[in-house]
DNA sequence: CGAATTATCGACCAATTCATTCGAAGGCAT
DNA sequence: ATGCCTTCGAATGAATTGGTCGATAATTCG
């Protein structure tokens, strides 16, 4: 390989698919070294422990995450668009995530705190994102709200409402209706005229 | 309970769940039991052992299919929308057992000899259903081949192709696409008038 | 070249996991 | 009580698995 970071990403890359796809536990270490087509020791070359892959392809997740809303939402004008594209890109991607979570509250609580750590970066990014939006709506004269940052708020514990279902019972469950219906419910509310 | 074979049913419904998710190898009898709200060794009340669960999950599983099949076909009229809805269902059903295929070829290829079976069996009603499928196509005089039973063992043929790369790569398959094209194709050349 | 560093691997280990067994026992009808 | 149906916890033995280590290619560099 060209150097070792690279080598690196790669096993993230290859790792993250498995582990989303079986969660943290059922994944072997084997598993992960026939996906590079490897033997299993060579990955402690690159990574200190199992646990050590697992955040690092939590972390590249997060900003894989954290990039495609920025884009979702850039790639419209109309606030009503950009809100509907966060909210949807959002749910879309933790029905992704929640098999990391599943993973991880399997028995492990003890260590992995670091993943209480990006939840709450991400909560307070989140935030900011949504007061933009709102913001940029009602500059534009769409949105009319008592308060940015409270409304902010009110969206973001609703979405973090549709969370549990998924996190829990992870199947059916289609948040697409679900998700366009609490979204009629806001903009009905929250659109200016009518 | 209420009698036995009410309850191996609810088995097989809770198993092929997380049998479908997680593969053969990769389900264990505690998740079973969990699901069941049951202690573990309960279960070898109602069956002799996980391979037995999981030939009774298969099984169940391939007539759920005959079942979306034969109505998929019924709920059109035209030749036309048959032929499609039932390619449409067959693909989609198979990417959900692509699972318990993968399972199955971990590696314990010496039993489950019955997946054969079921497959040879399936193989044949396919193409009797294809076969059915062209006669009543050119009954209508919408369809316009030379021997419908060649024909159809051309589009199964067709079929299982696709089978391939969904059963290897299980990424980025897009079938749609590819499905609607091959689709075109047939009917393009399978069509009556132009 | 030859030595040092980088990268890969197979064999091995200790700990854990897992399917399955078994005896006990709760609930219930007779 | 007796016997049957059902459930369960504990035990077990075999298999799995994360991780270690020394050997050994492969590559770099003087």
């Amino acid at each position: 390989m060209i150097n070792k970071e690279e080598f690196r990403r790669k096993i993230i890359l290859v790792a993250g698919q498995i582990f989303s796809h079986y969660g943290f536990k059922k994944t072997t270490m084997d598993e992960i070294a026939t996906g590079l087509k490897m033997g299993k020791s060579s990955i402690y070359y690159y990574f200190e422990s199992k646990e050590d892959i697992f955040e690092a392809v939590v972390l590249h997740e997060a900003n894989v995450l954290r990039n495609e809303l920025t884009t979702a939402i850039k790639s419209v004008d109309s606030p009503i668009e950009k809100m509907r594209n966060y909210v949807f890109v959002r749910m879309k991607s933790f029905e992704k995530l929640s098999n990391y979570y599943n993973a991880i509250f399997d028995k492990n609580l003890d260590h992995f705190d670091f993943i209480e750590t990006i939840r709450e970066k991400y909560d307070r990014e989140e935030l900011a994102i949504l007061r933009l939006i709102i913001y940029h709506g009602e500059r534009k004269k769409v949105f009319n709200v008592v308060n940015s940052e409270y409304t902010a708020m009110a969206i973001q514990t609703t979405l973090k409402g549709l969370e549990v279902p998924l996190f829990w019972k992870k199947k059916e469950v289609n948040i697409e209706n679900r998700l366009n219906a609490i979204l009629d419910v806001l903009f009905y509310g929250i659109v200016k005229n009518r």
